[in-house]
DNA sequence: GGATCAATGGATATCCATATCCATTGATCG
DNA sequence: CGATCAATGGATATGGATATCCATTGATCC
């Protein structure tokens, strides 16, 4: 459904939503579980999106760009793992243009459903659905280091 | 979002529901650009899976199983390669059960509606949505072989 | 400046979905 | 029976997603 890419991003820009100070790829990888050499890609992928902001050096890491209220799972989606959508008919035949043949207009339909609750769930919406107030599964809730 | 497989699977049981008599592997493969010695194997699981009958030697080939009504697409892509949905925390906590954190729980509802969009998508339907009244994308109605 | 911390970029390894090839099995025809 | 057709199963390749490692760069502290 989403690639474990994607996965990855969004535990660690939630991780990222739930903490004020920068945040290490260390100390991001062990608060999400996430392979630390894999992990530190995936943050320059989202770096290099606009979505995070990093600081080399002591007291460094990364931070979220812009506030989890303005930030959709979409969007994380989108800048490490985009989900295509069906957009030409894929067997290839020209001038065929957008006009997809049921199998495929339907599958494309299924993507579309996906996309748009993709887009309307925000990062912030995550944190504050009710869970015990732990925003990642089965986790205890991480203290925000002062 | 659907694997190459998934995607593959469709258009040759599309293919089939379009066909009375049994088709070769070779024709299926024809007839939806699918790479032919891929498509056995596909077929194979479709046949294992009891989707579809198949038949040696001459005149032979790959007849569906079941009356287009009564297969949707959801059966055909749970045959081959599973749409997996998110039944336990993915970060591995013990004892956290069915209770999954909220990130997880949107990730699994966006699932949810797809697996459902999928159950209730016949193949028979995919036939009969108006398209100039053909099944496959951009391709002229295959000939029924009388 | 030197020491330490931490992101960056590049090279490399591993795994799985995708894909190809072929010898074997089984069915039909004459 | 032999010849032909076509699915089956096994071995093998390939590419992209996943993952590891490390030398380099840049930032902070003393």
């Amino acid at each position: 459904m989403i690639s474990q890419t994607a996965e990855y991003a969004l535990r660690a820009v939630t991780y990222l939503a739930d903490h004020t100070a920068a945040q290490t790829a260390n100390a991001i990888a062990k608060g999400t579980k996430v392979p630390v050499g894999y992990l530190a890609k995936i943050l320059q992928g989202l770096v290099r999106s606009g979505l995070v902001t990093s600081q080399r050096g002591l007291y460094g890491g990364f931070i979220l760009a812009r506030p989890p209220k303005e930030l959709s799972v979409h969007d994380v989606v989108q800048a490490v793992a985009p989900l295509m959508r069906i957009e030409r008919c894929p067997l290839g035949i020209a001038g065929h243009g957008t006009n997809l043949c049921p199998l495929h207009r339907n599958l494309d339909n299924a993507m579309a459903t996906v996309e748009q609750a993709f887009r309307r769930l925000t990062i912030h919406a995550l944190l504050n659905q009710a869970h015990g107030s732990h925003p990642l599964c089965g986790f205890p809730h991480p203290v925000t280091k002062a």
